[in-house]
RNA sequence: GCGGACGUGGCGGAAUGGUAGACGCCGGGGACUUAAAAUCCCCUGAUCCUCGAUCGUGCGGGUUCGAGUCCCGCCGUCCGCACCA
């Protein structure tokens, strides 16, 4: 094999990057250290589903990370960077009867895979401590926390309606349906009643929403996404007695009580017990309440969804008013899962009930009023869902909705009819799939002693290897040995939870295994302690919901179970967005990949043949769009430090980042243009750069700055900056100490660019350096740009030392030809001075 | 329907209420070269143009000496939730 020696003027990132890598390696430059009595920082990107390959969107998540994790090594902090994999889940079963692999030899392929991709970009990983939640050694950890909740109190297993996805054949929980559909299957949900596992997360409702205010280094936007998915409402649940025939009371949840003296109907939901009752009798209610079921559940059909009622001829007593009867109507638009299943209608302050009433002829009455005098102000364009008094309401008139609210909740506690509730959109989380790539329910079902938890000495259950994917199902089930085991309570023949758990569990509690990974135990109490709260979570807002939530709630149960010490996982949250591309569409209509086209005179033609090719919107990069961008290939063409940078410049990181290949070629410029400034550094230059020590320092400062607030575009032009600075500056002793500090500056985010010209200089590794100290005088300039304005309009700039006093700029700013010749001889009324900033001139 | 974010050159984007457009990409001109690549230098918001001037941050108002930034009302784009009582 012959080799041809690198041009030495240029960096060549297929000799240089393999070999920095194996010296991180090597040397384990990036192992945490639990002992260390340095600072810590635990920086954690959401780890990966094994799926096949690295796609750009990890690339950027994972830059992010490691430019953070990098520089808070360098500035003397130890950090814990580690990373792992997700690698339970559906893909794998897919692949598996698709392809005829098992699902455990398909995922650890991929993750060898992907481990290898990861590498090829230098992060700064610590790999002893990786883990993939497929493995006994995790899972079977996780069967013992189940174990562990179950016995606290906060796994129950209940009969339920379910959602079932038909054709993943699995249960979802509700995050996991989306308009009606499974999320992964996109399969019409439909709903079935099974004996379930659950996650008692409704326990937890409270402080899960509370929790959120201590959470002020998240997104704004995600707390608020949790808090209405927790949704929260406050509000009276009471019973409207019944009229004969009608024997039970009704039921009703209200959040508006104050309004109870406008309520002209009753609703309740196709799936109440009383119209269900009344079905068996009633043809007609029977076909109505099939007619409910029918209805879709998409967004688009219940925006158009008629409100549609059947009058049961029922009848129910006013709480207030022994002379008040409501008729009861069945209503397609009451949810049986919501409160009671029943509610009062109010149509003069509820847009939906108006629309009901005004169907079918129900009375409309006003019951707050902006003041009592407009008590009779008609209500012409619908509910009135605005704040003011009570009227209409006897002992109500007058008072605030607020205070209405409390006296209407307390007459009917001490009258005994009804009682101020809390009601929570939030359900609880339903963990049982009926999948085999899971980790096994550790529980077994015996016939005389019932469902028993597997003994924690028989830890883990693991997966039998020996199953078959040909029919769809579970294969656990179907397993002729398995499932077969002695009851640990009475010893007579049992059998085992087929079902498996959903793989949000997994990913719920991976960062406390990543603190510390004892034998024996999930994790180590001190070691998380001393690591958790994860300082910096960085990954995708598609978790904004399900994963973080999760993941919180589990922190908070072994918090209160008194497994751990913290109660917040991630303190600090940082959601980016996404690597989008141009799409194109070829003449035949269908999706051209960016290879398959190219430039002609301005306009795209197909790189076969030069047909038009029509643009399509820039997306986010899919398969099935074709605008995808291997990771491989790039690092292949230019280098990992090339790719990197590119993740890094131009966008800002919570947006999208549209790729192009003029943006990354500009990079592998860059990549050169900085190697060729490091390779004038001498060493014996003499002589002093104040311009250029300022400029260094004050981009270093700046720099640190962005990197902290995750700015990374921003620090990436502090770069360019000074990169121009240095090579615009005569050589000098100063502009040696700037090229060498550029060379620290550009470190965590170009590190093999970085060690190769680190080592040329003389030095060690520069993933051991520390980052470069700023001299705080260098950071102020002793000369300020001084804008003068004359009536708010620039007019001229005059530069003067800075701390010029107030009367001298004045002065300066009254002397220019400019600002006069602006003035015009007009009469100066006023002068705003800011110093060090602006003169303004008002004439 | 409810909630939220955003709207700045050809493009990605900078800008503690104080010189709008930093930095990068694209484009144009030039240098070097037999030539090209690579590299370097200059220009690059619009209009009128010699200096220079006028306009300019989605639209309309407002607060302020001064607004991309704050307030009110629209328009548009994107995201989340949704018969939630």
């Amino acid at each position: 094999m012959t080799t041809v020696p690198p041009e030495p003027s240029r960096f060549d990132p297929a000799a240089a990057d393999p070999r920095w890598q194996r010296v991180w390696d090597e040397r384990q430059s990036f192992r945490a250290d639990d002992a260390s009595n340095k600072p810590r920082s635990y920086v954690l990107e959401m780890f990966p589903y094994p799926s096949g390959r690295i796609h750009i969107g990890h690339v950027r998540n994972y830059t992010m990370g490691d430019v953070l994790a990098r520089t808070k090594r360098m500035q003397g902090h130890e950090v814990l960077h580690p990373m792992g994999w997700d690698a339970f889940g559906m893909p794998a079963e897919n692949a598996a009867m698709e392809q005829g692999v098992h699902p455990g030899g398909w995922t650890r392929a991929n993750i060898a895979t992907m481990k290898a991709q990861l590498k090829r970009l230098g992060f700064a990983l610590d790999w002893s401590r990786e883990l993939a939640t497929c493995e006994p050694d995790y899972y079977g950890h996780e069967q013992a926390l189940f174990l562990d909740l179950y016995a606290a109190g906060l796994v129950t297993r209940k009969e339920s309606a379910v959602n079932w996805d038909p054709v993943d054949m699995t249960v979802l929980a509700n995050e996991q349906v989306i308009d009606g559909r499974g999320w992964r299957s996109g399969a019409l949900v439909e709903k079935r009643k099974l004996s379930q596992w659950f996650l008692k997360i409704t326990d937890f409702a409270e402080e899960l929403l509370e929790g959120l205010d201590s959470l002020d280094k998240w997104p704004e936007k995600v707390r608020l996404m949790q808090e209405n998915w927790i949704g929260k409402s406050q509000g009276v649940e009471f019973a409207f007695a019944p009229l004969a025939p009608l024997e039970t009371p009704i039921e009703v949840y209200s959040t508006r009580p104050d309004t109870i003296f406008g309520a002209s109907f009753v609703a309740i939901a196709a799936d109440h017990p009383i119209a269900q009752e009344l079905a068996r009798t009633s043809p007609e209610a029977a076909a109505f309440i099939a007619q409910c079921k029918r209805g879709g559940t998409t967004a688009a059909e219940l925006e158009t969804a008629e409100k549609l009622g059947f009058d049961t001829g029922f009848e129910v007593l006013h709480p207030f008013d022994s002379e008040c009867t409501l008729p009861v109507y069945i209503a397609n638009f009451v949810l049986m899962e919501y409160g009671t299943g029943a509610v009062m209608g109010v149509p003069g302050h509820d847009q939906r009930d108006f629309d009901f009433a005004s169907k079918y002829g129900l009375k409309i009455t006003r019951v707050v009023a902006p003041s009592l005098a407009e008590a009779d102000k008609p209500l012409a364009d619908g509910a009135d869902s605005g704040d003011g008094v009570c009227v209409n309401s006897r002992f109500l008139d007058g008072m605030t909705v607020e205070a209405a609210t409390a006296e209407v909740i307390a007459r009917a506690e001490r009258e005994g009819w009804g009682k101020g509730k809390t009601v929570w959109r939030l359900r609880d989380w339903g963990v049982s799939r009926q999948r085999y790539w899971g980790t096994p329910i550790p529980f077994i079902h015996c016939d005389t002693c019932g469902v028993v938890p597997a003994p924690k000495d028989q830890l883990p259950v693991v997966l039998p290897e020996d199953v078959d994917f040909k029919t769809p199902g579970n294969p656990l089930e179907r397993h002729p040995s398995w499932k077969h085991v002695a009851c640990p309570d009475c010893g007579r023949a049992a059998v085992r939870e087929t079902d498996t758990l959903d793989t949000f569990v997994n990913s719920s509690w991976y960062f406390l295994r990543f603190a510390s990974q004892p034998v024996g135990q999930p994790f180590d109490r001190a070691a998380i302690a001393k690591w958790l709260p994860v300082e910096q979570y960085i990954g995708g807002i598609e978790h904004a919901i399900l994963h973080l939530l999760y993941a919180r709630f589990w922190t908070r149960a072994l918090n209160r179970i008194g497994l751990i010490d913290v109660k917040e996982p991630f303190a600090s949250l940082f959601t980016q967005g996404m690597v989008t591309h141009m799409t194109y569409v070829g003449p035949d209509g269908k999706w051209l990949a960016p290879a398959e086209v190219k430039d002609k005179l301005g306009s795209i033609v197909t790189v076969k043949g030069e047909l038009p090719v029509k643009l399509g919107r820039i997306e986010k990069m899919s398969k099935s769009k074709k605008n995808t961008v291997d990771p491989d290939d790039i690092i292949v063409k230019h280098g990992a430090d090339t790719v990197r940078w590119f993740m890094l410049s131009d966008s800002p990181p919570e947006r999208d980042l549209p790729w192009s290949e003029a943006g990354i070629e500009g990079c592998a410029r860059f990549v050169q243009r900085l190697w060729r400034l490091f390779g004038q550094f001498d060493a014996g230059a003499t002589g002093e750069d104040k311009a250029l020590d300022r400029k260094r320092d004050q981009s270093v400062a700046a720099a640190a700055d962005d990197i902290a607030a995750l700015g990374f575009n921003k620090a990436v032009a502090r770069v360019y900056e000074l990169t121009s600075a240095i090579e615009k500056a005569a050589p000098s002793a100063s502009r040696s100490v700037a090229i060498r500090t550029l060379l620290l500056l550009v470190a965590p985010m170009m590190p093999h660019l970085a060690e190769e010209a680190w080592a040329s200089m003389g030095e060690g590794l520069i993933a051991d350096a520390a980052w470069p100290t700023v001299d705080p005088a260098l950071l102020v300039e002793d000369e300020v740009t001084v804008a003068v304005q004359v009536k708010g309009k620039l007019r001229d700039t005059l530069t003067v030392p800075k701390g010029t006093p107030r009367e001298e700029l004045e002065a300066l700013a009254l002397a220019s030809d400019k600002v006069q010749r602006a003035l015009a001889g007009a009469e100066i009324r006023k002068v705003i001075v800011v110093p060090d900033r602006l003169v303004n001139l008002v004439a």
